[in-house]
DNA sequence: AACTATTTATAAGA
DNA sequence: TTCTTATAAATAGTT
C-alpha cells in the first residue's frame, strides 16, 4: 500500500528502514489497539527496534497478566511440574533446573554492563547454569568455606526465584478458573430461568408439545437431569 | 477498509465480532511478521480472544527473550526487582506458616505409634507448635550450637512440608475448578439444547406464548443474551 | 513531517 | 463457512 509493492525482506537502505520502522510500528500498535477494542480481546505487543529501543502496547488487561497467561500456556504440563517439585528436598533442587529451563525464564539482563552483572542480576536460566558450574567445582575436594557459602547463597536465590515464579503462575491459573466458573454459573442460572419460564408456558399447550418435541426431551417441568451433576 | 467505515468500539453482534476477530487477528499477525523482517526488529505479539484462546507470534528472537527484555525495561532498577522477588518470597514463607495452621494440615499420624512419630511424621500443626517452643528457647541467650542446629533442621522440615502442602492444595484447587468447569459446560450445553428445542416448539404455538410469557422473556428464537458471557 | 499514488486490509454481501 | 468486491486505511516513495 504505497507507491509500489515491496517485497517482504530486510530493507537495505538504513534511513528508509528506519522510516518504515516508525510508520509500520505505529500502524501495528494502532491495529493492536483496534483489535482489542472491537473484539474485546487482550492484546500484548512488544517491539524492539534494531537499535534496541523498546515499544509496547497492551490492552486493558495489564501486560503482566497477558504475559503470565502466555507463559502458563507454554508450560506443557504444569501438573507434572508441580508434583515433581513436591518431592524431597534434594530431588527438588534437581527438578527446579528442568522447570526453570522449560519455562525459559525471563529477566535476562542486557543493558547492564558486566561489572554490575552480579548473580542477583542474572536471568533464572543463567543463574541455574552458574550454579551447575559451581556444583561441578564443589565436587573437587579442596574448596573454601567461602566458596561453599557463596554456592549456598546462589542455591537459595535460585530456589526463591523459582518458587516465587511457580506460585505466581499457579495463582494466575486458579484465578482464571475462578473467573471462568463464575461466568458459567451465571450463564447456567440464566438458562435455567429461561427453561423454567418456557416450561410453565409449555404446560398450557401440552397437546402441541406431544407432537413437536423429540423423544428424549419428553421430561416435564422439573429441572433438567444434568443439573444433578452440579454442586 | 471495508464497505463502510467502522467506529472503533466493541462490536455488539457476536458473530460479526468473531469474524472480525479472526480477520484482524490474522492481519495483525501478518503485519507483525512483516515489520520484524523489513526492519529487522524483534516483535512479540500475544492475543487472547474473549473466549480465552491464545494466539501468539514472535519474530526470530525467541518469545522468551523478548519478554524478558520487556520485563527488564519495566523494572526501573533491576536490583529492586530481584530483591522484591526474594522479599515477596520471604513474605510468602511467613504466610506459609499462617496457611499451614489455618489449613489444619494433613499427615496427622494415626496408625503410627509414638515410637515412630519422629519429626517427619508429625502433623503440620504439631510441627509448627514444636518449632514455636524451640524459637522461644532460642530467644534466651545461652543455647548451644547443637540446639540451634536442631532448630534449623526443624525449620527446614517445616518449610518443606508446608511448601509441599501448599502446592498440593493449589493443585487440588486447580483440579477442582477444572472439573467444575467441565460439569458447568456440559450442563450449559444441555440447557442450551433444551432451550433450542423448546424455542422451536414455541414457534408453533406463538399465540399461546403471548399470553403465557412474562414481559422480559419476550425474546425470539435466538440464543439467550447471557450466552455472550460464555466463551 | 506532509503529501499522494498505490497497495493492502477488511466490512458487508453472496 | 468461504469467497467476492467495494471501499477504507496504510504506507512507499516523493517533496
Amino acid at each position: 500500500m504505497g507507491r509500489r509493492k515491496v517485497e517482504i525482506k530486510r530493507i537495505e537502505n538504513k534511513s528508509s528502514r528506519q522510516v518504515t520502522f516508525c510508520k509500520r510500528r505505529n500502524g501495528l500498535m494502532e491495529k493492536a489497539r483496534q483489535l482489542s477494542i472491537l473484539c474485546e480481546s487482550s492484546v500484548a505487543l512488544i517491539i524492539i527496534s534494531a537499535t534496541g529501543r523498546l515499544y509496547s502496547f497492551s490492552s486493558g488487561d495489564s501486560m503482566a497478566k497477558i504475559l503470565s497467561r502466555y507463559e502458563l500456556e507454554q508450560a506443557d504440563d504444569l501438573k507434572t511440574l508441580c508434583l515433581n517439585i513436591v518431592e524431597r528436598d534434594q530431588h527438588r533442587i534437581t527438578l527446579f533446573f528442568t522447570v526453570g529451563i522449560a519455562l525459559e525464564s525471563p529477566r535476562r539482563g542486557s543493558k547492564l554492563d558486566l561489572e554490575e552483572k552480579t548473580l542477583n542480576y542474572l536471568s533464572h536460566k543463567e543463574l541455574l547454569e552458574t550454579i551447575q558450574c559451581k556444583i561441578e567445582e564443589a565436587k573437587s575436594d579442596n574448596v573454601s568455606i567461602d566458596c561453599l557459602k557463596s554456592l549456598e547463597e546462589q542455591l537459595k536465590t535460585a530456589l526463591s526465584v523459582t518458587r516465587a515464579r511457580k506460585t505466581e503462575l499457579m495463582m494466575e491459573l486458579v484465578k482464571t478458573h475462578q473467573e471462568k466458573e463464575k461466568l458459567l454459573r451465571e450463564e447456567n442460572q440464566s438458562l435455567t430461568n429461561q427453561l423454567i419460564k418456557m416450561g410453565k408456558m409449555k404446560k398450557s399447550v401440552e397437546a402441541e408439545d406431544a407432537r413437536a418435541m423429540s423423544p428424549e426431551s419428553s421430561s416435564d417441568n422439573k429441572p433438567p437431569e444434568t443439573l444433578l451433576l452440579l454442586k
